[in-house]
DNA sequence: GAATAATTTTAGACTAATCTAAAAATTTAA
DNA sequence: TTAAATTTTTAGATTAGTCTAAAATTATTC
C-alpha cells in the first residue's frame, strides 16, 4: 500500500493533469502547500514505484497504475462527500475537509458497500463525477456561464471554484446544482450577467459567471 | 491535535487500565505490536503533553485529559463498527480493522451526526458500550458463562475475545448478542457447558464459556 | 541480603517526510 | 546567442516513529 502522503501527491498530479498535459514541480508544490524540494524527493519515490513518469526537469505524468490509484482516491473523496450531504445533512460547503481525511481509508469493500448503500450516485454534491468501482465515469461537457450568449439556457451542473465562500454565496443566491437558468442580459462593460431563475432575475458578476458551470 | 500514533497509545493504555490499575511498558508494547524501547519514547512524549502520569519504571495511568481523548477514540471506533454492521451489512467479525482506521477521523461534527443518524445506539455489534458525545456510558455487569451455575439463565451481551475466529464460531452456533440462554449441564471433568438456546441444546467448551458474557 | 532474572530505559541508528540554502538546468529576453 | 530570470534539483538538517543492543533499575529467589 501507499502512504497517506503518496496518495495526496498522486491525487494532486491527477487534478493538475486535467489542465495541462505534463505537470511541473512547482504546480504540485503550490497545490499541496509544500516546497519544491520536498516535491522533487517525492517524485523520485513515486517514479521508483512506477506510479509516475518522471525525467528530471521535464515534469511528470501518471502511469496507468498511478492514475488508477488517483482515481480510487477521487472516488472515495466524492462518495464520502455525497454521504455527508445526503445522509448526515452537511451543507455542500462543509464537506471537503472531512472528505480529505476519509478518502484515505483503505478498505475497498467499505467504499463499494457505501456506494451501493447510497444507490450508486453519479455526481458528488458539487456536480463532479464519481468514478465507479472500476474507475470509470462519464465526462459531460460543461461550460462556464461566461461563455454563453443572450437567451442561452441550461442546468447548473458544476463549479470551478470549490471554496466555501463561493459555495455559500451560490447557496444564498439559490444557484445550486440542478437548477435551470437562462441568460437574460449581458453587461458589455463589466461582463456581469443577469440570469432568469424560475421567475426571479439574478445579477451575477463576471467572476461568478466564470466559475459557475452549465450543461446545455 | 494528536497524531494517529499518539491516539493509538492512549487507546491501548485506556483498554489495559480496565484490567489493572497501572499499565506497564511491556503490556503496551505487546498490545501495540511494538518494542518496549519505542513505548518508552512515546510515554515521555505523552507525559510532556500531560496526557499520562508517568514516573520511570513505575508504569502509567491516563490523566483526565488523556482519558477524555481515549474515550473519544473508543466512541468513534464503536460507532463506526455499528454503522458498518447496521447500515452497510458487514458481519460482526469483519468490522474491527476498518474501524481501526475510521476511529482516527478527527471531525467531532461528523461523529456526532453519525451517532444521530443511527439513532444514538448504546452498544456496538460486540456488545461493548458506546460512550456518548460527553464520553459517558453505562457499565453494565456482565459475567462469563463459566461463572454461572446449573439452571442460571441470561442474555448474551458481550464477548471477551474479539478475534474473527471466535466471532465466526459464535455466529455459526447462533450464540449472538441478545439471545437468551440457560445452563442445562456443566461437565465437571473438562468444565464444558451445555446451554439451552430456545429449544436447542448447545455444547460449548470451557474456553468458549470463559469468553462469552451474559447479563442476568 | 546477595545473586539472578525480568523489566525498563538509554544510546545510537534508520526511514519517511519535511525544510532552507546553494547549485544546476532550463527558459526568457535582450 | 549570451545574460538574466526562473525553475528544479541537490546537499545537509530536522522531526516523528521505530528498531537493536547495552545499561540501569526493579523484582524474585536462594
Ligand atoms: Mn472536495
Ligand atoms: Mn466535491
Ligand atoms: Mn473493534
Ligand atoms: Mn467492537
Amino acid at each position: 500500500m501507499n502512504t497517506f502522503t503518496e496518495e495526496n501527491y498522486l491525487k494532486a498530479i491527477y487534478h493538475l493533469s486535467l489542465q495541462s498535459e505534463s505537470v511541473s514541480t512547482n504546480q504540485i508544490a503550490a497545490s499541496l502547500n509544500t516546497k519544491a524540494a520536498s516535491v522533487t524527493d517525492m517524485l523520485k519515490k513515486l517514479a521508483d514505484k512506477e506510479l509516475i513518469n518522471y525525467a528530471k526537469y521535464q515534469g511528470v505524468t501518471l502511469t496507468a497504475e498511478g492514475e488508477k490509484i488517483a482515481l480510487s482516491i477521487v472516488r472515495k473523496h466524492r462518495l464520502w462527500e455525497y454521504f455527508l450531504v445526503e445522509k448526515l445533512n452537511f451543507k455542500w460547503d462543509e464537506v471537503h475537509d472531512v472528505a480529505e481525511e476519509l478518502e484515505h481509508i483503505s478498505s475497498k469493500e467499505l467504499i463499494d458497500r457505501l456506494d451501493d448503500f447510497m444507490g450508486n450516485p453519479k455526481y458528488d454534491p458539487h456536480g463532479d463525477p464519481i468514478p465507479d468501482c472500476n474507475g470509470l465515469f462519464k465526462v459531460h461537457e460543461l461550460k462556464p456561464i461566461s461563455s454563453l450568449i443572450l437567451n442561452d439556457s441550461g442546468i447548473i451542473s458544476g463549479v470551478r471554484d470549490h471554496s466555501s465562500s463561493f459555495l455559500q454565496y451560490l447557496e444564498k443566491m439559490q444557484l445550486t446544482i440542478g437548477r435551470k437558468v437562462k441568460v437574460a442580459e449581458i453587461n458589455d462593460y463589466d461582463h456581469s450577467v443577469i440570469l432568469n431563475l424560475e421567475d426571479k432575475k439574478i445579477h451575477i458578476s463576471r467572476d461568478v459567471a466564470n466559475n459557475l458551470l452549465i450543461s446545455l
